[in-house]
DNA sequence: GTCTATATAGGGATAGAC
DNA sequence: GTCTATCCCTATATAGAC
C-alpha cells in the first residue's frame, strides 16, 4: 500500500488500506443508507481506487455486513454489560446514560444504522446476535431481565421503587438516550435548533436525564 | 380506470388508481427505505402497470416526495395540537401517549420513514415544514415550547411540578412513545420477543408509561 | 388512462496489465 | 496490491399504440 496520498481526514486507525475501506464505508453507508451508498462514493472518500473494494470485499453485500458488524459492537456490548452487573439500579442508570450519551455525540447516526439495515435486510438479525455476543442466541436478552427483575423486585418489598416491568425500564432507558439522536434531523425542524443549539440540548440531558428517569422509579 | 382487478389487500381509500399507487408506495418505500424501493415492485403491489406510475408521477422521487409528505401529515399535526392546547399537563401527556401509541400499533414504521427520509435527504426538511404547517417556518415549535414553558413554571412555583425544559420535556415524551416502534427488529432481538410477545409489550406500555412519565415530573 | 416495447444511464463487478 | 478499461445487468424513464 502507498502510505501518503490520503484525501479524506484520517483517524489513528487508518493504517492499512482495508481499514481505510472500511472506515469510509462506514461513514458512506451511514449517512445514504445501504441501498443509497455508492461504492466509487466509498472509494473516493478512502482515496483508493474502486476495484480495490472488490479486492478486499467481494461484494457490496459482505462490506456492508463488515460495517454492520463493527457499529453492532461498539455500544451494545457494553451496554449490556453494565445493565447485567452486580452494581446498584441507580449505578447502572447512569452509568449507561453516561456511555451512550457520550458515545452517541460522537457518533449519533450509529444507531439510526443499526436499526435501518435490520428493519430492511432480515438477514442482519442473525449477524446482530453472532456480532454482539459469540455464541449465545437469545440467552443474553433473558440473563439481563432477570437480574434487572430480581434487583426491581428486591427493591419493591423495600418500598424504595414502583414496580416496572424489567423490559420496559429497558426499553425506556434507550429509549430517552438513543431517540434524540435517531431522530436529530426531525428535533432540529421542530424545536427549531441549529448544531450548537443541539449540542446544548445534549449537554443539559446529560446533567438532568438520570434525575428523571430515577424520579419515575421513585414509588 | 378499470373498477376490478384489484391484486393487493385494497382499503376503502383504494377508490382511485393514484390511491392504489401511493397506497403501494408507502408501503414499499417503508419496508425497502426510499433508495432501496423499485418501482416495478410498487406498480405490481398497486395491481398496475409499471408506466402508469410515471404517468400520475412523473419521477420515483416526486413519487418519494409525496409519499413523504402523507407520511408528515399523518401524526404530527395531531401532536403538535395537543401539546399548544390549553389542557392540564398530566392531560397532555396521557392524550400524546394514547394517540402515539395507538397509531403507530397500526403503522409501526411510520416514524422510522419520516426520520430515516430527513437524514438521507436533505431537501425533505423544507417539505416538512410545508406539510406539517402551510407557511410558518420556524414558529410552530418555538410556540409550543413557549406554551408548555409557562406551564411548567407555574407549576414549579407551585411546588408541584420538578423544573424541567420545555424541549426535553417534549423530546422525552416522543422518545418514549415512537422509539420501541423505531427500533421493534432490534428489540425482538435484544429482549428475545416475538411478534405477539411485542403486542403485549406495548399494550402493558399503554398502561403503565403515562404514570412513569408523570412520576419523572413530580417534585 | 392504460398497455407494450424500448431507450438510456448508472453502478456493481471482473479481466488483465503493471 | 493497485490501477485502467470494460462488461453486463438492472432500474428509471419515455415513445407510441390502443
Amino acid at each position: 500500500m502507498k502510505p501518503a496520498k490520503r484525501r479524506g481526514r484520517q483517524t489513528a486507525r487508518d493504517v492499512t488500506t482495508e481499514d481505510r475501506i472500511l472506515n469510509a464505508a462506514h461513514a458512506v453507508f451511514v449517512r445514504s443508507g445501504t441501498a443509497g451508498a455508492r461504492m466509487h462514493q466509498i472509494a473516493k472518500e478512502a482515496g483508493v481506487n474502486a476495484a480495490l473494494l472488490h479486492y478486499y470485499f467481494r461484494t457490496k453485500d459482505r462490506l456492508a455486513e463488515a460495517v454492520f458488524q463493527r457499529t453492532a459492537r461498539a455500544l451494545l456490548p457494553a451496554i449490556i454489560r453494565i445493565l447485567e452487573s452486580d452494581a446498584e439500579i441507580e449505578e447502572k442508570v447512569s452509568r449507561v446514560i453516561d456511555l451512550e450519551l457520550a458515545h452517541l455525540s460522537r457518533a449519533p447516526y450509529l444507531p439510526m444504522h443499526l436499526i435501518s439495515e435490520l428493519a430492511h435486510h432480515p438477514a442482519r438479525v442473525q449477524q446482530l446476535v453472532s456480532a454482539v455476543f459469540g455464541g449465545a442466541p437469545d440467552s443474553i436478552g433473558r440473563r439481563v431481565q432477570a437480574t434487572l427483575g430480581r434487583q426491581i423486585r428486591a427493591r419493591v418489598r423495600a418500598r424504595t421503587m414502583h414496580p416496572i416491568e424489567p423490559d420496559q425500564f429497558i426499553v425506556n432507558l434507550m429509549s430517552l438516550c438513543v431517540f434524540p439522536f435517531a431522530a436529530r434531523p426531525l428535533l432540529k425542524v421542530l424545536l427549531d435548533i441549529d448544531e450548537p443549539a443541539f449540542h446544548a440540548f445534549i449537554a443539559r440531558r446529560r446533567v438532568d436525564l438520570a434525575a428523571f428517569f430515577l424520579r419515575g422509579l421513585r414509588p
